[in-house]
DNA sequence: GGCCAGGCCCCAG
DNA sequence: CTGGGGCATGGC
């Protein structure tokens, strides 16, 4: 119904991914090497016609459905709900998660999406108009520290660096059970629970994730003090993004 | 010019 | 296993 059609403002920037630009009604990304921009009065068309858009923005998975169960929950979580209608969990590819939440660590939104821009730029394949691929593991091999350093990735570079090495771990993460995937992603320097979660989350749809940063921490302890993650199964990553979301975004409260 | 940012590493206890 | 300091960099 209502909750069902997608909000692409609030889906977009909502914290999951670092690959979208917007300028006026327009948002833009480059998915699958290749140049994807979109309008809210036009995405659903184009995500119909388009088979890769239609499962990147997830639009099979019943959000109606979903935010039916999450919404008898306590305080804030339908207020939280209301105020993200239209938020899809994106399905996102895996090695361009990694590294986006590498480079999230102790830094803000604003300068990871910068630090995004400047790996495609430098490392990408250019597919027109400036715009710039998100390297591929070969793209990025042999690449050091001092170069990632020079581009302001700073002590994060180590970590680039592991990830690109054992960027072939990502291929047996979808099989594993949960705690097992994270504990393969964990291997990885510069991946910590968090990270892992989101990865597991943004790129594997693992709605059993739910990535415990600074501001779902507050959250929890403002709102939900006595419980954890199960309060909200089979859906706490959407829980998580709402919460996140409305924390970030209205406050704790 | 400090403070802080979607944490994690590393090292004490 | 738990807790806390340190960390590169730039936006504010």
């Amino acid at each position: 119904m209502e909750n069902s059609v997608i909000n692409l403002q609030t889906t977009l920037f909502c914290g999951q991914s670092f690959a979208w630009l917007q300028h006026g009604e327009t948002f833009s990304a480059v998915l699958k090497g290749r140049l994807v921009q979109l309008r809210q009065d036009t995405c659903i068309d184009q995500c119909k016609e388009d088979a890769f858009l239609y499962h990147y923005f997830d639009m099979d998975f019943d959000y109606a459905s979903a935010n039916r169960h999450l919404i008898t929950l306590d305080h804030p979580m339908s207020e939280a709900i209301a105020y993200a209608k239209g938020l899809h969990i994106l399905n996102q590819d895996p090695w361009e998660v990694l590294i986006g939440f590498i480079l999230s660590q102790n830094n803000s939104i604003k300068r990871i999406t910068m630090l995004y821009e400047k790996l495609s730029i430098n490392f990408g394949t250019e597919v027109g108009k400036g715009r710039f691929s998100f390297p591929t593991p070969d793209q990025l091999a042999g690449v050091g520290e001092s170069e990632l350093r020079s581009l302001g990735v700073g002590f994060r570079s180590p970590y680039i660096v592991d990830a690109i090495e054992k960027s072939y771990l990502l291929d047996d993460i979808k099989s594993l059970p949960f705690d097992d995937a994270l504990s393969v992603l964990m291997t990885i320097k510069g991946v910590g629970p968090k990270v892992g979660s989101c990865i597991l989350l943004y790129g594997f749809h693992r709605m059993e994730a739910f990535p415990m940063d600074t501001w779902m921490k507050k959250a929890m302890a403002r709102w939900y003090p006595t419980q954890d993650s199960a309060l909200f199964s089979p859906y706490a990553a959407l829980a998580q993004q709402y919460l996140f979301h409305y924390a970030r975004t209205v406050g704790c409260e």
